[in-house]
DNA sequence: TTTTTGTAGATTGTAAACAGTAGACAATTA
DNA sequence: TAATTGTCTACTGTTTACAATCTACAAAAA
C-alpha cells in the first residue's frame, strides 16, 4: 500500500465541502462517518479539523465534537471589517515599500477585462467570472510581498466564499464594473495615486458588502421559513 | 483514568516552550520523543503540532517532519508590519464603529503607569513589567470588537513574543516612555483625535521594532560565532 | 579517493482497538 | 403529570500497533 500526505489533501477536501456548502452552516460533524465516506482513519480527519478550526470554518467543543461554524449577519459585517482592512493595508504596505513589481496583477485585470459576464446565470460559468474577479484581490495581497498578511487573507477569503456559495442564483449586477473598477485601481497605484486607489477601493469592498448582505438576508429568512413548515 | 482535553492543554504548554526558546529555532520536533516528555501518545501530539504549524511556530514538511520555525531579521521586518497594520487598523474600527467601552483600556493604562521599570534586569521582574506594557496593545484590538482580527492579531503577538525571549538581559531603554506614551494615545482616541492617535502608536511600534531588530542582529551573531566554534 | 549502492534503524503516516463521556430514552418516584 | 434517576448506545478522546519512508552509515564499485 502506498503512503500519500492525507492531511494536506484531506484539507482542502473537505474546506471545499464546507465552502461550497456541502457541509452546511451549522452542521455537526460525524468523524466515524466522514472518515468512512473520505476512506481515511479518524487519526488523519482530527489533525484536519483542528486545522479547520483554525480556519474558523468549524467549531470545536471537547467532548461534545466538531461543527460546521454557523453564517450569520453579524459575522459577514466582521468578515468584511477585516477584509476591507486587510486590503487597504496592503495598498500602504506597496506604497510603503515602493514596490513596483505588479505584473500579476496587471495579468489578471487583463484576464477578468476580457471574460464576460455570462448573461445567463448559469452556475458555472458566473463561478468562472467570479474566479477571474476574486483574483484580481488575492493578486493585490501577494503584491505586498508579506507571508503574515497573505495567509490570513486566504482564511478571510475561505470565510468570505462561503457566504457567496449560500446563493448561487443571485449575481451582484455590480460586478459587471469590477473589472473597470479593479483597472482603475491599478492604474492609481501605478501612478503612485495610493490615497485614490484606497479610496476606490473602500467604495468598491463596500458596495460588495452591500450585496453580500442582502443575499444573506434573503437566504436567513427562508431557512427560518423552511425550517417553520416542517 | 480520567480523560481531559490534551489538545487543548498541551497547545498551551509547547506554544510556551517555543515562545520561551526551549525549543529553539530551527529545533527539529521528534514526535516520540515529545509525546513521551508529555506523557501523551503522539495522536494528539500531532493535533497539536498542526495547531502551531497554523500559527507559524513550527513548519510541517510531509514525511520530513516538523521543526520549530525560524527566527530573521526578514520574518522580524514581516511581523512588524502586520502588527502595524492591524493595530492602526484597530483605531480605525474605533473610529469607524464610534466605540466608546475603553474600560479595559484605561485599567490597562492606569496599571502600566503604578508598574515600576525594575532597574536591576532580573528576567522574572522584566517579564512581569513587559506583560503590563504589551497588555494596551492587547486591549486595544479586543476594544475594536472584531472576532477575526483578535485571533489573527494573538497569532502575531505569539511570533513577536518569541523574539522578545531570544534576550533577557537586553531591555529596551526606550520602553521607560511606554506607559506614557499609551496613555497618550488612550487619550487621543478618547478625544476622537484619530488621526494623532494613530500617527503617535505608529511611531511607538516603529521604535519597538528599531530596537528589537538590533536584539535580533546581536543574537544572530553571536549564534553563527557561536557555531564556527564548535 | 570518490561515488554509488545496499541495509538497518529510526521516524513519520495511518489504522485499529480501547477507554471514557454525553445524550437519549425508559423506568421510577413524587 | 412532571421531575428524577438509571441504563444503553453512540460518539469523542486516546493509546497502541503496524506500514511505509527516510536517513545514516558502511561496503562495494568506479
Amino acid at each position: 500500500m502506498e503512503y500519500f500526505d492525507l492531511g494536506t489533501t484531506i484539507l482542502r477536501q473537505v474546506r471545499e465541502w464546507i465552502i461550497s456548502c456541502e457541509m452546511t452552516p451549522g452542521e455537526k460533524i460525524n468523524e466515524n462517518n466522514l472518515a468512512l465516506k473520505l476512506k481515511i482513519s479518524r487519526g488523519p480527519l482530527r489533525e484536519v479539523l483542528r486545522m479547520l478550526e483554525k480556519e474558523h470554518l468549524v467549531v470545536h467543543v471537547p467532548r461534545k465534537g466538531t461543527m460546521v461554524s454557523e453564517v450569520s449577519i453579524q459575522e459577514l459585517g466582521k468578515i468584511y471589517e477585516v477584509r476591507e482592512l486587510v486590503e487597504l493595508g496592503a495598498i500602504d504596505l506597496i506604497k510603503k515599500k515602493g514596490i513596483k513589481k505588479l505584473d500579476n496583477l496587471i495579468t489578471v485585470v487583463d484576464e477578468a477585462e476580457n471574460a464576460v459576464m455570462p448573461d445567463q446565470e448559469i452556475p458555472k460559468d458566473v463561478l468562472l467570472y467570479s474566479e477571474k474577479i476574486i483574483n484580481f484581490h488575492k493578486k493585490l495581497i501577494e503584491a505586498s510581498d508579506n507571508f503574515y498578511l497573505n495567509e490570513y487573507y486566504k482564511t478571510i477569503y475561505f470565510s468570505l466564499a462561503r457566504y457567496q456559495y449560500l446563493h448561487f442564483r443571485y449575481v451582484d449586477p455590480g460586478s459587471k464594473k469590477s473589472p473597470h473598477t479593479h483597472k482603475k485601481i491599478l492604474e492609481y497605484i501605478q501612478e503612485e495615486e495610493y490615497k485614490e486607489a484606497k479610496s476606490l477601493l473602500s467604495k468598491h469592498i463596500q458596495d460588495s458588502y452591500k450585496f453580500q448582505r442582502e443575499i444573506l438576508k434573503k437566504y436567513i429568512s427562508e431557512k427560518s421559513t423552511r425550517q417553520e413548515f416542517i
